[in-house]
DNA sequence: AAGCTAACTTGACAGTGTCAAGATAAAGCA
DNA sequence: TGCTTTATCTTGACACTGTCAAGTTAGCTT
């Protein structure tokens, strides 16, 4: 959709918080009312958007994960990797998706990225959960950590300029975490 | 400043991402033009919000460090559980200050609080540094894995409804997290 | 040809941030 | 007392925003 190109250009160029139906239109050579017909209202713009952004989110990880080696931590440190990609190639969007504001939830497209994200982090997950532990446990200290640490870089940049400068790289963190889960298993 | 005040109420009512210049003036009792005085623009407004925000979080994370056993591991348990508090109580100011939004980074009051909260997680973490390992390595280890676990609750709540419940409590992944200090000291 | 529908456009409205200009009231000083 | 300066606003305007109602147009069906 022609619209949500627009959009996702719109973000990058002006900031995740720059967002506006009429310049969406503009750019995609509509007049000022046309994104009120495809989506309802703003929110509407938002949510196609922020399907985008999780589709492009599941396939930095998916392309981490195919060029993985198959053990069960190696493509766990895959798919942190595609997080950081995702975080590092489109800040906006990163940002954007994860920026608190209210999506239409039941939209099918916003829910099938959503949940398919959370299923390749799970699936990821599973070969390494201790015995006896609850599975989403691990998921959660994993999402926590990697998502923490790309947030922070990018919402903190003034003190920690740009993802990875200036910071330690996340693989010791990842390594921090490998610990845990040995000492755990 | 009650300005400030009626931003911050004003952020509680309608979310963070509502914030106006107008409302806020109304909300004050002053007319649509007067915030523009005390703070030229709306990103001086929302610097002056941010300021008091990360004065709360401080607060929050000194009020659990009183509190706490002097153990180190105990007071590094009580910053995170005072992050979680601030997430908690004020879930909007959370998501505002940590939004990715530009603030003044110039702004006295800002950058006094928000150095003054990455002290309180320095000087909690420096008993902890096993080592031989940078400080820094630890700080952001323990900050990346409390910020990731209050954000997500917060912006992936259809799923996860409410910071907390249907969730792992964080003293889970804090203990995973001290299996890897110890691991590593 | 007639009718129907999807995909727009046009025009209006209230709300927004920002700026320039004026008002008002207190404080300092002659 | 009167005059000037300064801080703190108010008023009014402007361009911009989301949203809605109404009109238009092109393509398809019958």
């Amino acid at each position: 959709m022609a619209l949500v190109d627009a959009g996702v250009a719109l973000l990058r160029e002006r900031g995740p918080d720059k967002l506006s139906l009429r310049e969406c239109a503009a750019k995609a050579g509509v007049s000022h009312a046309a994104p009120g017909y495809h989506f309802k209202n703003i929110t509407g713009l938002s949510t196609a958007i922020a399907a985008r952004g999780f589709a492009l989110f599941c396939e930095a990880m998916e392309k981490r994960l195919e060029a993985s080696a198959p053990a069960a931590t190696e493509r766990l440190s895959a798919i942190c990797q595609g997080y950081l990609d995702f975080a590092t190639e489109h800040p906006e969007l990163f940002l954007f998706i994860f920026s608190g504001q209210k999506f239409n939830e039941t939209d099918e497209d916003f829910a099938l990225h959503t949940s398919r994200s959370y299923a390749i982090l799970r699936e990821t997950c599973a070969p390494l959960i201790p015995e006896g532990t609850d599975p989403e446990e691990i998921e959660i200290l994993v999402w926590s950590l990697v998502h923490g640490y790309a947030h922070l870089a990018m919402t903190r940049k003034k003190e920690n300029p740009g993802l990875g400068r200036g910071w330690p790289d996340f693989s010791t963190l990842m390594g921090h975490l490998h610990k845990a889960l040995q000492a755990s298993g």
